[in-house]
RNA sequence: GGGGGCGUAGCUCAGCUGGUUAGAGCGCUUGCUCGACAAGCAAGAGGUCACUGGUUCGACUCCAGUCGUCCCCACCA
């Protein structure tokens, strides 16, 4: 048997147990078992990614449940890979070219770059799976996938061509977000809006030559707000309400764009809020989304000025080629200068910004691929009501309803090279587009060569192929094995903020490809915030790295402390203090476990124990049951998502029954002469210990397995069962002790109550800690519950040198102090160190609590209201405190008046 | 403009579908090298559960409103 060093120090063998479990494959799942499967997918990270604390916390809870689920017999697959991260990697990977060679990206030409890229990503994309080995992620890495797999590429493209061919897909020149840095269109999703302080310039615009005289108030023409003044260039009309009684005369009429001299028209249309503004709007096609909407209405043109580098064009005349802000500097003095300023307001303006790169992000008119997420989004959202797909917490569903009502199309298309290229090739000869699975060799539409196809420039949005991860990653669009044994997956567990870039995605082509939710449940967590309560964040210097965590208080430690500091879709605070804790835990454990490996030693080559014909003790009976209850209640909570609660009920059981209390008992018949009680101790010791690490396994893998080998148990705890677990390949090693569990729990209640009341009793009168002190206790006759053995803990446990039971209050002593219990009083006569006046003063405080609480208690039970309806049991629970309660009070007022005599 | 979260001990937070004398960790006070553990043990102090109403026999728990705070969604010149 090996031995265990004094204190825990988790280096000394996590990396050990960890190495061992992935050589033994005990993380493989094998498709086609007959056990009821359970899947993961976990949410991939970019490869250009560095493990943060929200992985940690990601990732522990998913391996949690895997661990957990594994111990119970399910065909546990959790499957691990990495996401290209299309704009995220490109960004990266130009940068560091442009800083160590001075080039950008088109002085590679795409082959090239893709080529850096590719290398970039064999030696940075293993970075983050080899940190999450450091957690002790139990995840199947034989699995590993990458989403530019060339399996992976298949899906992509067969997603693809089949939602064009259903029509889904389409091309077309909409507005969309474009961000001038990443030189890229954006989603929707991947603009983040912030506020920024701003003005609107109210411009006026004079009436065009001969429009005089159109009406009372509008001969200087008709004045604009706008907090974009550069995109002027551009405008094609102005709008006004057609029930604005201000402008009604102006319908119809032309305006002069000032300095620019083109005349554009005032147009009626719902779309201007008369309350705002001056109630007239400029419409600028090009450059916003209404006034692109408002174009389309009235036939427009969508005259362009700010290009795609975000610098104006031609058509801003002398200020072409300057930057979108330098232009709006100039041309508000210009127009100053030339008088049509009429006034400025300062406002707070609503400012898109580059999810990746922070640019303010510029709405544009382009060519771009989208998908009509409609039609697609019924099916989604079917699936949420008719409860095929579940969140933890449920109020996050609201969340993804809500987005699907109002879904939007998803323009999928960035103007990048990194990620999967779009599957579709224009024809020089007939200018028609071809989508195909497969490069097309001559035109499908007019029979041109191969030499005037050209594919398409773009590739897909990153979340387009992460969108398919959870069949993708087992074969999909094959028919593979592991598709049907592990697909729908179980449970995805992931933080909120990537519910609409990534599982609502998933949900929807989940039920386009596989025709069901890729997942019944969505289980949703928080951020991971700073100690200060921000965000964790570069900028900040708030950010703690999970890898230096593990390296001073180990993976157990860290894990424990983010399983228990997470309330379900709830933010939580970072605090080392915490891990320290969690740390100091894992060191009780660890030297509980050592104990009873000590206690072993002299019956070294003994194992496996058996409790022999030994009679189990009360306390054995207590523990064994109460084990066995706080295992059932575990499991219920993970069953619920409950994992901050099923933690903290292992580490209750652990630290104050098993260690404070059992072991502490069991103590008496280990250094007892009796062998055979020797022998049955021993055994449940060892068995209960095994049920703990059982139970403690999937929140604290490393240290349950350490301490399981020591114990020269067979086989690993990785590979153990659940108690109570659907697999019995071990049978819980209680069954047959489990007799008489309440009642021995009640002794065993008791017999605390008696100790702590000792204790106290001695703490209060500052008695020396190793004086002995007698007791005698007054039991109600049907009360007496405490057996010799139980008496002799007592003594024990609470420093007392002889218990007298006394069942007559004439035999009460004198000059004691004294506690009242359920059913006993419990008297440490003292005569030289009790303080009878504070003994009194002690004992009228308390009569006047009891006093007020079985006041309390009557009145509520004298309601007739309260006892017809509320449930018999909680009737009979308070009558029950009542009785104990009164019981309580005589006998502090007979205490009360022995005292006076 | 919509939607949601949070406000419980000095600090960080648990308290699930209403019935506990309202809990934990850290911190604080006091005392302990008694054969697993000072990363420990024992005994304590500390809360009118933000506020106001309502539903109920009964509310920290449900409902409405108020105040404070945080977040998400939305095309406001």
């Amino acid at each position: 048997m090996k031995e265990l060093a004094k204190t825990y120090d988790p280096k000394d063998f996590e990396q050990r147990i960890y190495e061992s479990w992935e050589k033994d494959g005990d993380f493989h799942q094998e498709a086609g078992t007959d056990k009821p499967p359970f899947t993961i997918v976990m949410p991939p990270p970019n490869i250009t990614g560095q493990l943060h604390m929200g992985h940690a916390l990601d990732q522990t809870l998913q391996d949690v449940l895997t661990r957990w689920r594994r111990m119970q017999g399910y065909a546990a697959l959790w499957l691990p890979g990495t996401d290209h991260a299309s704009i995220a990697t490109e960004v990266r990977v130009a940068e560091e070219l442009f800083e160590k060679e001075g080039k950008t990206k088109e002085d590679l030409g795409r082959d090239a770059f893709l080529e850096r890229v590719w290398q970039w990503k064999e030696v940075y994309g293993g970075r983050i799976t080899e940190q999450a080995r450091r957690l002790g992620d139990s995840c199947d890495w034989e699995r590993e996938r990458f989403t530019m797999d060339a399996g992976l590429n298949k899906a992509v493209v067969e997603f693809f061509v089949r939602l064009y061919e259903k029509g889904l897909i389409y091309r077309g020149n909409r507005m969309i977000s474009w961000c001038p840095q990443c030189g890229t269109s954006l989603s929707d999703a991947e603009v983040e809006h912030e506020d920024a302080e701003g003005l609107y310039w109210y411009f006026r615009y004079p009436l065009a030559p001969g429009q005089e005289g159109v009406g009372s108030n509008n001969q200087n023409g008709i004045v604009v707000a706008t907090s974009r003044p550069e995109t002027m260039f551009a405008d094609v009309a102005v709008a006004v309400h057609p029930d604005d009684d201000r402008y009604r005369d102006l319908v119809g009429k032309k305006v002069v764009l000032p300095i620019v001299g083109r005349e554009i028209p005032v147009v009626a249309d719902p779309y201007p809020d008369p309350e705002k503004g001056t109630g007239a709007v400029k419409i600028t096609p090009a450059h916003d989304p209404n006034d692109f909407e408002v174009g389309e209405r009235h036939g427009l043109a969508k005259p362009v000025c700010i290009g795609f580098d975000a610098k104006m064009t031609a058509e801003a005349g002398q200020y072409e080629g300057m930057d979108r802000y330098a232009c709006r500097d100039a041309w508000v003095a210009a127009l100053t200068d030339g008088g049509f300023l009429v006034k400025t307001e300062k406002v707070v303006i609503p400012t898109g910004t580059c999810y990746r790169c922070d640019c303010v992000v510029e709405p544009m008119l382009s060519d771009q691929w989208f998908v009509k997420m409609k039609p697609l989004a019924e099916p989604a959202i079917r699936a949420l009501q008719t409860g095929d797909l579940k969140f933890v917490p449920e109020r996050f569903g609201k969340t993804y309803l809500h987005w699907m009502e109002e879904i939007r199309d998803w323009c999928i298309s960035r103007q990048l090279w990194w990620g999967h290229r779009i599957p579709a090739w224009y024809c020089d000869s007939c200018g028609k587009v071809i989508v195909a699975r497969e490069a097309p060799t001559v035109c499908t539409k007019c029979g041109a060569g191969e030499a005037s196809l050209r594919q398409d420039e773009d590739v897909l949005d990153t979340w387009f192929s992460s969108g398919l991860w959870p069949f993708s990653t087992l074969g999909w669009p094959e028919d593979t094995a592991d598709l049907r044994t592990f697909f729908p997956t179980s449970v995805l567990v992931t933080g909120y903020d990537i519910i609409f870039f990534w599982v609502a995605r998933m949900v929807v082509s989940g039920l386009e490809c596989m025709g069901a939710s890729p997942f019944s449940h969505v289980f949703i967590h928080g951020l991971v915030r700073g100690a200060d309560g921000q965000k964790m964040s570069k900028s900040l210097g708030n950010g703690v790295d999970p890898l230096e965590i593990v390296d001073k208080y180990g993976a157990d430690a860290l894990r424990f402390m983010l399983l228990h500091g997470s309330a379900a879709g709830g933010d939580m605070r970072w605090s080392e203090e915490s891990v320290v804790s969690a740390r100091n835990f894992a060191n009780k454990l660890w030297n509980a476990a050592r104990f009873v490996v000590m206690n072993l030693d002299s019956t070294r080559g003994a194992l496996p124990l058996t409790r022999g014909s030994g009679e189990p003790a009360d306390e054995d009976r207590w523990i064994l049951g109460l084990t066995a209850r706080v295992a059932g209640e575990v499991t219920d909570a993970l069953e619920k998502f409950e994992l901050s609660v099923a933690i903290e009920k292992v580490y209750d059981l652990i630290r104050d029954e098993y260690c404070d209390w059992y072991i502490e008992m069991a103590k008496a018949r280990l250094y007892g002469e009796d062998e055979a009680a020797k022998a049955t101790v021993r055994a449940v010791l060892v068995d209960v210990l095994s049920d703990l690490l059982r139970l403690l396994h999937p929140f604290m893998p490393f240290i349950t397995e350490e301490i399981w080998g020591v114990l020269g148990k067979d086989g690993k705890l990785i590979c153990d069962a659940w108690p109570g677990g659907l697999d019995s390949r071990v049978k819980p090693e209680n069954d047959n002790f489990s007799v008489d569990a309440a009642e021995a729990e009640a002794r065993i209640e008791a017999l605390k109550d008696v100790v702590r009341a000792v204790r106290n009793i001695r703490a209060e009168a500052g008695t020396a800690p190793g004086k002995k002190v007698p007791l005698v206790l007054r039991v109600d006759a049907a009360a007496g519950m405490l057996s010799e053995a139980l008496l002799g803990h007592v003594k024990s446990l609470a420093g007392v040198s002889e218990v007298t039971v006394i069942t007559d209050d004439a035999d009460v002593p004198k000059d004691a102090a004294s506690a009242i219990l359920k059913g006993m009083v419990a008297y440490v006569p003292l005569a030289d160190l009790v303080d009878l006046a504070a003994e009194r003063e002690k004992l009228l405080k308390e009569k006047e609590r009891l006093e007020k609480f079985s006041a309390q208690l009557a009145a509520k039970l004298a309601n007739e209201g309260f006892t017809a309806k509320a449930p018999p049991a909680v009737v009979e629970a308070e009558r029950a405190k009542l009785a104990n309660a009164e019981d309580a009070l005589a006998k502090t007022n007979e205490r009360l008046e022995a005292l006076q005599g």
